[in-house]
DNA sequence: ATAGGTTTTGTCAAGCTTTTGTACAT
DNA sequence: ATGTACAAAAGCTTGACAAAACCTAT
C-alpha cells in the first residue's frame, strides 16, 4: 500500500498536464482526492496518475473534459479490464515461441474478443515487439521465434486493416524509408489513426521515394508518414524528403536518432509508441483544422 | 453504457461534415438524436458517428441527403465496420433479425476477416441457433426467421466449404439421419474437421440410409458421422446403422436422447457442440494413427 | 428493399444520358417508372440504372432508342454483368492501381466467393505478380502501384492462411533466403500445399539461415522450403544449406538462375507457378510415402 | 431546348451561453 | 495553495440565403 506519493509539479510532467488543469480539474469535476502533506502540498497516489491518464486519454480523442470526468469516475473509460488478460497474453507469447500458429491465432482471438483493440495493442503486442527489438539488439538475435511472430502478427494486423481506406475522414498516406523493413509498428499506428476516423492508404515496407511521391501525388492526403527507424542510409533521400516536406504535412517516425534529419528536412518528428503517436497527431490535425 | 460522449465539433473533424450540416441533417431528417449536456450542448455516442459516417458516404456516392437519411434510419446503409467483436456480432444478429440479406453478409465478413472461423462459430453462429431455437420454443421468433437465418448462414457456410475434400487427410463422411433436416450444426462440424486437416465428403439434409451405404462403399472414408438430433422414427434404419457401424468407425451427433441408440448400435456418441466435437474426434483419431 | 435512390442529375452523370434525355425516355418509352419524392423528384432504384446502362449500350450500338427500349423493357438486352470472371479480375487490377484499398478488397470479395481460390491465384495474382515482375525487370521499375498491390494482396492471402498449421498432415518449414524479401509467391504455395492438407509454418521475408536451422530442429517437419529468386549473397549460406540438405528433404523455389546452387547443395529445384509446384511436392510425398 | 417556378441543402450571421485552460492576486 | 477572474474557443437557436438541382410546359 502505502504507495508512491507524486506532487503535482511531478504528476504534471509524468501526465502532459499542467498544475493548474490538474486543480482545475479537481475542483471542477471532482476527479482527483488527493492526500496533503502536513503543509497542504496534494500527495496523488498511483491510482490518481492512472486517473489523469485516463482522463487524458478521453480528453485526447476529442471528448469534452467534464464527459471525461463523468467516464472516469464511473469507471467506464477502459481503465479496469475485467477477465483474465494477463493469462491470454502469456498464452500467446507461449504459442509464438513454439512456432504453433493455431494457438497464437485463438490467443489474439480470445484477446481481441474481451478488450480493445488499443490496449491489445499497448499492452500485448508493443510489449512483445519491444522485447524482440532488445533481444536483438543485445545480440541474442536471429531469436528463431522472431520471424514467425511477426508473420502472424502481421497477417493478423492486415486482416484488422482491410478496408482501412473507407469512409470520409482526413486521409494519411503511410511508408516505410527505402531499406526500412519492420512495418508492424506502422501498421499499429494506421490502425490507431483509422479509430480517429481518419482513412488509410498504406504503402508498406522498403517504400521507394518515388513510389511515395505518385501516391501522394494522385490521393493528396492531408498529411504523409514515413517510417524511419535508423537515419542510415537515409542521406540519399534527405532531397526529396525535403521536396515533400515543402508541399505536404510531413511526419517522420522513429527513434529519436532521426532527429537530426527531421530538422533539416523541415518534416515533423512523431515520438512516443505508434499508440499514442496516432492520438497525437490526430489531436495536431484537430487542432489546425479549425 | 457510459460511452464515450463527442460534442458537435469533435464528431464535424472526424466526420469531415460541417457542424453546420450536422445540425441540418439533425433538424430536418432527425438521422440524429444526440443526448444534450445540462447547458444544451449536443453529445454524441459512438454510435452516432457511425451513422454519420454512413450518412456521408451515401451522400458521396450521390444519393440526395433525404433519401440517404432514410437508408440509414432504416438501417439500410451498410454500417462501416470496426475492428471489434461484440460489434459485428451484434451486428449479425440484428441484420438476420432484420432478413437483411446483404447486411448479414457484411457482418459475417467483418468476423470472418477479423477472426479465425473457430472462434465466429463457438461464439456467434452457435450462441445464435441456439438463442433462435429458444426463442422459436417460447413462441417469439417466426419460421420465418429460421428459415432466413439458416439459409443465409448455410449459403456462407458452404462458401467456405468449397473443395474441402481435397487433399491427403483422412476422409469423413457427414450426413443428416432420415427425416432430419437441421445441417447447420453438421456443417460446422465439418469446416472445423477441415481446419483439422481432414477430406469432408458431405451428403447433407435427410439423406436416406442406403445412399450413405453407397457412399460409403465408394470412399472408404476413415469416419462416418451421422446427425440425428432425435430418436423419432429412427428404428426403422437402426439395423442399417448397426451394420455400419460393425465395418466403420461410426459417430452420431445429436442431442443426449440418442444415446440409447448408439449403445444398442454399437456407434459412438459425439457430445458438446460441433466445434468441440470435431476436436474431439480429430484429437481421437491422432491418438489410434499413431 | 430501401435500396439507393439517386435523382435524376446523379443519375445523368453517372450514366452519360443527359437529363433531359432520361426524362424522354421514360415519357415516351415508359423504360423507367422513378419513385418521385414527396416533391415530385424522380428517385431512381440501382435496378433504373442498370436498365439505362443497357439502353444505353444498345443506343451506342446504334439500336434505334425505341427499339432498344423494347429490348431492355422484354429484359433482352444482354444485362451487363454475369458473374463473370474477367471483368472482376479487371475491377482488381484497376483499384489497385488506384491504390483503393475498399474496392480491391470488394473485387478479391467477389472474386473469392465465385472461383476457387486455386483459380484466382493462378488466373488473376500469379499473372498481376508476374506483370509487375516484368515491369520491373524491364526498368519501368517503381512501379508506384507496385508496393501497395502487394500490401493488399498479402494482408488478403495472410488471412487465408490463418491457423493453417493445424491437423495431422506432414508438416513444411518455408522460409525466404536471406535478403529474399518477396514472400508473396511463397505464400502462394503454402496455400495450396495447405490445400493438399499439409501443415504449414512460415518464417517469412528475408529470414537468417539459423532461424531456419532452429525451426527445423524445433518442429522436425516433412520439408523445407527456401525461396531464393536470385543466387546473389547466396554463397554465404550455401555451407548451411548443404548441411540442412543432408539432413532434409529440402527444396529451392525460385528462377532457373539457382539451378547450380541446387545442384551443388543438394536441394531440389522447384518448377513452375507456387501452384503448380506445391501440386507437385504433394504428389512426389506421396508417392514417397507409400 | 428554353423559360419560369419550386425544392433541396449546405452555409452564414447575430446574439447569447457554456466550457475550460491559464493568469493573477491574496 | 486558493479562489476569482478572464478570455478564447466552442456551442446553441433562429432565420435567412443562394447556388444547384428539379419540375412542367411550351
Amino acid at each position: 500500500m502505502a504507495s508512491r506519493q507524486l506532487r503535482i509539479g511531478e504528476l504534471a510532467r509524468r501526465t502532459g498536464i499542467s498544475a493548474d488543469a490538474l486543480r482545475a480539474w479537481e475542483r471542477r469535476y471532482g476527479v482527483l482526492r488527493p492526500a496533503r502533506s502536513e503543509a497542504g502540498y496534494r500527495l496523488y497516489s498511483e491510482e490518481d496518475e492512472a486517473r489523469v491518464q485516463a482522463m487524458a486519454r478521453e480528453v485526447g480523442r476529442g471528448v469534452p473534459a467534464a464527459e471525461a470526468a463523468r467516464l472516469v469516475l464511473a469507471g467506464g473509460a477502459d481503465s479496469g479490464e475485467r477477465g483474465d488478460f494477463a493469462g491470454a497474453a502469456d498464452e500467446l507469447r507461449r504459442a509464438l515461441d513454439d512456432f504453433d500458429d493455431a494457438r497464437s491465432q485463438s490467443a489474439l482471438d480470445a484477446l481481441l474478443a474481451a478488450f480493445s483493440f488499443e490496449t491489445v495493442a499497448r499492452k500485448v503486442i508493443l510489449p512483445y515487439l519491444r522485447a524482440l527489438g532488445e533481444r536483438w539488439e543485445r545480440g541474442e538475435a536471429s531469436v528463431a521465434q522472431e520471424h514467425f511472430a511477426s508473420f502472424v502478427l502481421r497477417g493478423r494486423l492486415l486482416a484488422l486493416a482491410r478496408g482501412w481506406d473507407r469512409g470520409a475522414g482526413p486521409r494519411a498516406v503511410l511508408a516505410c524509408a527505402p531499406g526500412e523493413r519492420h512495418e508492424l509498428g506502422l501498421i499499429l499506428f494506421g490502425l490507431e489513426l483509422r479509430a480517429h476516423g481518419w482513412r488509410i492508404t498504406f504503402l508498406g515496407a522498403d517504400t521507394p521515394i518515388e513510389t511515395l511521391a505518385a501516391a501522394v501525388e494522385a490521393l493528396t492526403p492531408e498529411i504523409v508518414v514515413v517510417a524511419a527507424l535508423a537515419p542510415d542510409h537515409m542521406s540519399d533521400i534527405e532531397p526529396a524528403l525535403g521536396e515533400l516536406a515543402a508541399d505536404e504535412k510531413l511526419y517522420l517516425a522513429g527513434t529519436d536518432a532521426i532527429e537530426p534529419l527531421a530538422g533539416r528536412t523541415g518534416a515533423e518528428l512523431l515520438r512516443g509508441d505508434p499508440i499514442e503517436a496516432a492520438a497525437a497527431v490526430a489531436a495536431a490535425a484537430r487542432g489546425a483544422g479549425s
